[in-house]
DNA sequence: GACCTATATGCGCAAATACACATATACTTG
DNA sequence: CAAGTATATGTGTATTTGCGCATATAGGTC
């Protein structure tokens, strides 16, 4: 990371760019985020809060961990699951606002995001 | 803004802000966003500087404005794209910066310490 | 050991997605 | 009007993705 930014990305770079973002890019999984704002969680906790399957929210939280948005605790039985990118609040809070801006005329599907 | 702030989020709400980031979940697209972060550019601009195929980059520049990420803006023969939400370089700034700084912690490779 | 709980995974399927090719549309110019 | 240029779109296809179901694994209790 010596050198200034490279006018042109490499095909790699964009294919983890666009990973990240695809981590994102799924209801139940900002669901999951969401919900991991507030503290750590088994995967149990999140199984009853978001309402999904246990096999689909087991998943998906580890796409979320092998994207490095959520890190992985065992502890005994259960697995808890912490959001260890800070970047997540941010990228999260920018698009929620970006969003309200864009629809305030529509309806106000939105809350706040909580944290 | 909001009346309350519930704790969680609507499937509405959650289905839009997914979308918003699957806009930026494709490397074709973020290419294309990229080379607009300098100026507006023209279609055929863009596939000259992408190197994708006219209909590939048409599609993706069409989504792209759907998603309210680029502006569309006809002039006689030509349409010229721009970035039209200004938080749109903020997103790519952070997960850029967010990646860069896992990459250095993982790999090591710059003189940092072996992984 | 057997048994229970919590989490992960193999498998199949339906839907979504990105792409290439060909064609259609819109606009300009002669 | 015809011809050329720039952009959009219809269609088919291969790949990916999200999900449910069943089952496997890991760790705890008796």
């Amino acid at each position: 990371m010596s050198l200034k930014k490279p006018r042109t990305l490499s095909n790699d770079a964009l294919e983890l760019i666009a990973r990240r973002f695809a981590a994102l890019a799924e209801p139940m999984r900002l669901r999951l985020v969401h919900a991991l704002f507030e503290r750590e969680k088994s995967v149990s906790q999140l199984v009853d809060e978001t309402g999904g399957t246990q096999a689909n929210v087991s998943r998906h939280l580890q796409m979320l961990a092998n994207s490095h948005v959520l890190a992985r605790r065992k502890d005994g039985l259960q697995v808890f699951y912490s959001i260890t990118d800070p970047t997540i609040y941010q990228l999260c809070d920018i698009v929620c606002g970006s969003i309200e801006k864009n629809l305030t005329k529509q309806s106000g599907a939105f809350g706040g995001r909580g944290r």
